[in-house]
DNA sequence: AGAATATTTGCAAACTTTCGCAAATATGAA
DNA sequence: TTCATATTTGCGAAAGTTTGCAAATATTCT
């Protein structure tokens, strides 16, 4: 009963890494390779601390973990199926806006 | 190149609403069962106008339709996905406390 | 030790989210 | 039409998020 309510709190504080755009680019990048911290923010063209900021979030909920090699951080994916989640919600939208409106037509091709 | 960052942005917004727990509950509870908005509020102890709000933000998006009869509004959820990607996520989030800590074994049973 | 590179932290400003409460709206029945 | 029930909307206060920038820290190389 309580338990419940507490369970709800720490799965939607597991989710919210996913409700910020640039989390959710660092999450797709990260399932393809390994990447330090001035790679991720280059190849998104987003400022170094900003990105940190934002690694440091993914962290604190275990969705990345790091590793040093000399100064520099490399990132990565802990559990596969954090993509598998997100890019099953991914459909979900997709199948929405299909539903919906021909939103998708513009963007994805 | 542009469109990507649009539809990350896109992407994170439809996220959005697993970030709050009480709308985790809902998703919950409607993956089992169309209720009207007083069940729902009932069921998990809330106000009614926080449900219909939490409600309002979860069809704009498109995770839940709705159906009238008579003065009663029968949410359901619209794609099945949405669930299972929210399931993942926990699977996820389980697996990552199992590693870290014991924290789940006070929670679970 | 000092310089160079890579990353993180602290802080303030702007913006967003959540919630409770009262009021508004919609339907159905008397 | 008036009343009762069910739901939504508007609004304001409190709390939380995101960002940029400067400063702090950590590691390596000379």
């Amino acid at each position: 009963m309580k338990s419940d309510k507490e369970l709800f709190k720490l799965h939607a504080e597991f989710c919210k890494f996913m409700s910020n755009p640039k989390r959710i680019e660092i999450l797709f990048l990260l399932g393809e390779n390994e990447m330090c911290v001035d790679e991720i923010a280059s190849s998104m063209e987003v400022k170094v601390p900003n990105i940190s900021q934002h690694l440091a979030v993914m962290r604190e909920k275990g969705i990345v973990v790091v590793r040093r090699e000399g100064t520099k951080m490399y990132y990565s994916l802990d559990n596969p199926k954090t993509l598998q989640a997100c890019m099953i919600m991914r459909e979900a939208m997709v199948e929405q806006m299909e539903k919906q409106f021909g939103k998708i037509k513009s963007l994805m091709k």
